[in-house]
DNA sequence: TTAGTTTATGCAATCGATAGCATTGAATAA
DNA sequence: TTATTCAATGCTATCGATTGCATAAACTAA
């Protein structure tokens, strides 16, 4: 069979310039015993062989592969997609690929890439834990195996890894208290699945708020859901049929919140003068909404690029046992028309 | 120093089990010539030993690294994160992890992006070119080492590698040709840059549905620019400066259509009984805005299964010559409100 | 019973780069 | 001039898994 073009190693640029293998591997390294000389005559021949050295190689030898994994649920929002955007752009200046594995929120799923990454002998993961994970022994496996684990987004304080997040509990309270300056009194509250903590602690936020403006927290505005896109029209409809009254919607994402503005402008309910709404995630099109949405920004590429520098201040400390380090974003309140009763546009 | 762990290879189960690595290496692949008896002893032992197969030594071995490259310009919108979900959902399934680059549109990044997949000697490499990329040697380069190249959604012909994209032609022209339907003589046309190949495509299905219903295509209607978020707003000011009439806006972005929807209503006009509006690409907040809008679903996850399907097709028939192959996923049509001039909801 | 097969496993080289420990020749010190 | 030091490079084992080529034992056929 014909081999496919053989790849030029540094044994061939060896052979070609009369050096030996270790000192081409100096030279292009830059090992300062290398005489200058040299390395200009090493590096013109692998430029001219056109080497390119093996990754594989050198990560099986050095026991570094430079490349980290990061597990997200799903590329279905640009929600993580922005994330990693961070990631990348702050690893690949350092040297160092990403591997992605979508967990589709499912255990087994997020088990068998947390597997994968461990057989790639990855230098670190990243992980936003899976909807449906309930027990962490995967998780475990990869800080047994001493492999710097960060937990973002999703995270869980009893795993124990590092952490980025924003501040949701913040994020949550401010648009809430936001409703109550612009005189909203029965905010209902489009919430998430409560055993995501990041969802949990909007709900903490958004009683916090209320408590702070001596507002009692009523069961009834409250109304959980995937929060998916048909979920704040459904939402809204769960409202009426009821008969329950509200004069604000805080949703805890903003394909909640806009559904829900379709619907009540369908039933000609105007917004923000009868219904204020403030969102979550500030998502590029809400400025596109009319009104424009009133969000929360949660900063995505910034908690990647904080995911990929914490990161790398984990692969310098190599050695000394370090603590655990808790990053927390602040979140932005975004203000915009949809939630302005007092002021007229 | 104190070592990090030893990790447990195929020797330390070799030695615990009293065969050769050989026999462990077999077995654990479960190669037909060792026994039954012998496999499930070592294979018990590899389980108790928390045994993980290092992929790089199998990689550097085999010369197969089980990783495949994807480089795209940016994370900044669900259509690049819909087609790697789909890219990464096949490829996991075949045992493949997926690493990804950002070139940020531009021809050094996306250069040294491809570099580091080649060291990394990935097994093939998908390609969505940059917008700044005006020269191909780079991607050359992909061919001439014998790595399996697709190019998807930016491609170009010359270039000369599998190619998996929309029929953005056809997208474009049924867009055009619905709007005409509805009665809209005047289409304007919001364009992206055109020197992207999508983009002319685009352009040419939009002459060839005016052409096809005897409407002669009028320069001023058509404005080019990158489409991000505010540009159907400034596209719309510059007609009403231009004083230019129009009745349908196809616009090749949605969030151009958005912007532009966003800008005509609050000047007053109805839409879409004055203007009827269609846009491309069917984010998902399109079913969201008021009136929904209309526009061109372009299938990316289909358009990542595909991608995916191409390289295990590739991997397959490693040896034979292959002809290039061009896959052309058929874009749809989806008509909601923000187009239907005639009939009324 | 002996040669010819199978079956099951071991031996040793290999993938390409790296790094600890020589070695060589030249430069410096005594 | 001889001993010492240093600079530059070579030698060789190694990272962990794979695989072509033995080899040993067991089995079949004659």
């Amino acid at each position: 069979m014909p081999k496919t073009t053989k790849r030029v190693t540094i044994h061939d640029i060896a052979a070609a310039s009369g050096f030996t293998a270790s000192t081409v591997s100096r030279a292009l390294q830059n090992d300062e015993r290398i005489s200058d000389a040299t390395r200009r005559i090493i590096e013109s021949f692998a430029a001219k062989m056109n080497y390119r050295s093996n990754a594989l190689a050198s990560s099986l030898r050095t026991g570094k592969s430079k490349i980290i994994g990061v597990v997200i649920p799903l590329f279905n929002r640009t929600f993580f997609a922005s994330i990693i955007g961070g990631i990348e752009t702050v690893m690949k200046q350092a040297g160092y690929s990403v591997i992605i594995c979508q967990s589709n929120d499912d255990y087994e799923s997020e088990k068998e890439a947390i597997s994968a990454l461990m057989r790639a002998r990855v230098d670190g993961i990243a992980i936003s834990v899976a909807a449906q994970t309930k027990k962490f022994d995967h998780i475990q496996t990869i800080k047994n195996e001493q492999i710097p684990l960060i937990l973002f987004d999703r995270t869980y304080d009893e795993i124990g890894g590092h952490q980025v997040m924003i501040d949701d509990f913040k994020g949550a309270k401010e648009a809430t208290l936001h409703l109550i300056e612009q005189g909203c009194r029965k905010i209902a509250y489009f919430a998430g699945l409560q055993h995501l903590t990041t969802q949990k602690n909007r709900t903490l936020g958004y009683k916090a708020a209320l408590a702070e403006k001596g507002i009692a927290f009523d069961d009834n505005l409250m109304i959980i859901s995937h929060l998916k896109e048909g979920s704040g029209d459904h939402a809204v409809n769960i409202l009426y049929e009821k008969g329950i009254e509200f004069d604000g919607i805080f949703a805890a994402s903003d394909y909640s919140a806009v559904a829900a503005m379709k619907n009540l402008q369908k039933r000609g309910v105007e917004i923000p003068k009868s219904v204020a709404i403030v969102g979550f995630a500030d998502e590029p099109f809400t400025v596109l909404v009319t009104p424009a949405l009133s969000t929360v920004n949660q900063h995505t590429n910034q908690m990647g690029q904080a995911v990929a520098t914490l990161f790398m201040s984990l692969f310098e400390n190599k050695g000394h046992p370090k603590l655990v380090q808790k990053m927390i974003l602040e979140p932005e309140l975004i203000i915009r028309a949809s939630s302005l009763k007092k002021e007229i546009f």
